[in-house]
RNA sequence: GCCCCCAUAGUCUAGCGGCCUAGGACGUCACCCUUUCAAGGUGAAGAUCGCGGGUUCGAAUCCCGCUGGGGGUACCA
């Protein structure tokens, strides 16, 4: 079995296709066969230069390799669609096709033909279906006409009645059928003389040995040129399986590039677990059975079957995806959490790039208390920035009043934090359990509830009322920034 | 408009004629735990299985129609 995942270099890779490519990558390792990837750059007006890398890039990230691809080659090189346009191959079976009559030189042009539209509509007909007046011309004609310079397309002369059927794995085991009338001559060859989409990927596909086309669903309405081509070439039909579409969070239409924010790299930008997205995908038109849905990559491979996707399209569904990776986050080691993490506390230039040893054995130490907070890594900086940086009640730093507990006012608080201060100068115990005994003896000292009095001395040292565990932080912080933060809150409120 | 596909809670889904008083997950709400927030635990609300006809002793499951949603309708993929 071959397969294959063939994107066009138009722009990032978005996470509809991350899932395409997905699907093809565990249905070729299921079931033992090769996954191969091919660049389709025909669209030259939409071409992006140093998109196939970006592309590659995405599908690594998931954890997807190819057997066969245009940067580590194979047997069928190139895997560049533009390459093998410039070695003549497409032009061999368009050759053919001329010679056999399925095909023809077609003379109108775009302008043309927008016009025909116009006026078919103005004129109130149902459907416009265009096939050239060269369909029926001798080749000849056609070449001399050609001869002169004048710009040709070389359209596929489709059947004017019958219908075309095929059936479709996702789909089931009711055919689909089109009738011929319905079709239209589609463009095989532009005038540019690079072939399109429809004509490449299957002569391609032919060529490359794919047994089984898996592709999204907006491909189904194409299907029928497709396995004409095959017919008329005469040349062995893949199985098709047609994948649902991913749905705008909404529901109003397929994912966008422009509409979504779904480029593949914003989500490792993000804090996104590889594992967790390659999981999240996986259940994206795709279930095991009523209840797992946490799978590891091996084990989507050992599990994924074709007969399990569904043919309904698949919402997008932001949610679950950042439940799902702040599942992933929990279950690795801490020691993998920190070094995950780096990347992102030193693009906030909390950390050098790279750290100092102090700077990584202190991300080691901060990890657990932010650990099962996480939902996405880039959360890291905005959660421990306080660490790392000065903090200052007022204008330039966090708001004194935070530090006032309800029911209490700021007399009473400036009581309590140098009542705390006092405690923790004396500490010279500055573990976490010794902190710990040491406040709540304070607390009842006090006559206040520990709510409160860790309240206060949670925002004197972090600057926030919503923080990790207070004798956690405190023991982080150490005992000399711990007491300066303390004594300075209580300042604040002098 | 025309063609094609699809249809179980707000969302993702299990179900492939009797195991369904419809299972799981996200989200929501409540309670427990608790120094805040999370995490974790327990529980709840939420689906006349889109609607209407059939077939059958029996239908979420099969058939037809309708409706709704999606896709396609390019010298884009």
């Amino acid at each position: 079995m071959r397969v294959r995942f063939a994107p066009s270099p138009t722009g990032y890779l978005h996470i509809g296709g991350v899932r395409t490519a997905l699907f093809n990558w565990l249905f070729a390792r299921h079931y033992g066969g090769q996954f191969i990837l091919r660049i389709e750059d025909t669209d030259e007006k939409r071409f992006v230069a140093g998109a196939d890398d970006d592309i590659m890039a995405s599908l690594r990230w998931v954890g997807i390799t190819w057997d066969e691809g245009p940067d580590n080659g194979g047997p069928h090189a190139p895997y560049v669609q533009s390459q093998r346009s410039d070695q003549g191959i497409y032009k061999t079976y368009f050759d053919q096709l001329l010679a056999a009559g399925q095909a023809y030189m077609s003379f109108t042009t775009e302008a043309e033909l927008a016009q025909m539209r116009v006026d078919a509509e103005a004129k109130g007909l149902k459907s416009f279906r265009f096939r050239g007046a060269e369909r029926d011309w001798p080749l000849e004609r056609q070449r001399e006409l050609a001869a002169t310079g004048k710009p040709y397309t070389i359209r596929l002369k489709t059947p004017l009645e019958g219908a075309t059927r095929f059936h479709d794995l996702v789909r089931g085991a009711n055919e689909i059928v089109v009738q011929h009338d319905q079709l239209q001559d589609i463009v095989l060859i532009k005038a540019s003389g690079m072939p399109v989409y429809h004509f490449a990927h299957l002569i391609d596909d032919h060529l490359m040995g794919i047994t089984h086309v898996l592709r999204a669903e907006e491909w189904v309405p194409s299907t029928p040129y497709h396995v004409l081509l095959y017919k008329i070439l005469d040349w062995e039909l893949p199985v098709f399986a047609h994948l649902p579409v991913i749905l705008r969070q909404d529901g109003k239409g397929k994912l966008s590039k422009r509409k979504d924010d779904v480029a593949t790299n914003r989500f490792w930008e993000r804090g996104y677990l590889h594992e967790a997205m390659a999981n999240y995908l996986a259940l994206q038109g795709w279930s095991y059975d009523d209840k797992t849905e946490i799978m590891t990559l091996d084990e989507l491979v050992e599990r994924f079957t074709i007969d399990r996707v569904q043919a309904s399209g698949a919402r997008w569904n932001p949610d679950k995806l950042r439940d799902m990776n702040g599942l992933y986050i929990r279950k690795l080691p801490a020691g993998e959490v920190a070094e995950r993490m780096l990347p992102f506390l030193a693009k906030a230039g909390l950390v050098a790039d790279p750290p100092t040893d102090d700077e990584l054995t202190y991300v080691h130490t901060l990890t657990p208390l932010v650990h099962e907070r996480l939902e996405e890594l880039g959360q890291a900086p905005e959660l421990l920035d306080f660490f790392f940086k000065e903090l200052r009640p007022g204008a330039d730093g966090y708001d004194p009043a935070l530090l006032i507990p309800k029911k209490l006012d700021a007399a009473q608080t400036l009581v309590m934090l140098r009542a705390v201060h006092g405690a923790l100068n004396a500490q010279t115990d500055w573990s976490v359990g010794a902190l710990e005994v040491s406040l709540r003896a304070l607390s009842e000292q006090l006559a206040v509830k520990v709510g409160p009095l860790f309240g206060a001395v949670r925002v004197a040292v972090s600057g926030r009322t919503v923080a990790p565990p207070l004798f956690e932080m405190l023991a982080a912080l150490g005992r000399e920034r711990s007491l300066s933060r303390v004594a300075v809150a209580a300042a604040a409120l002098e």
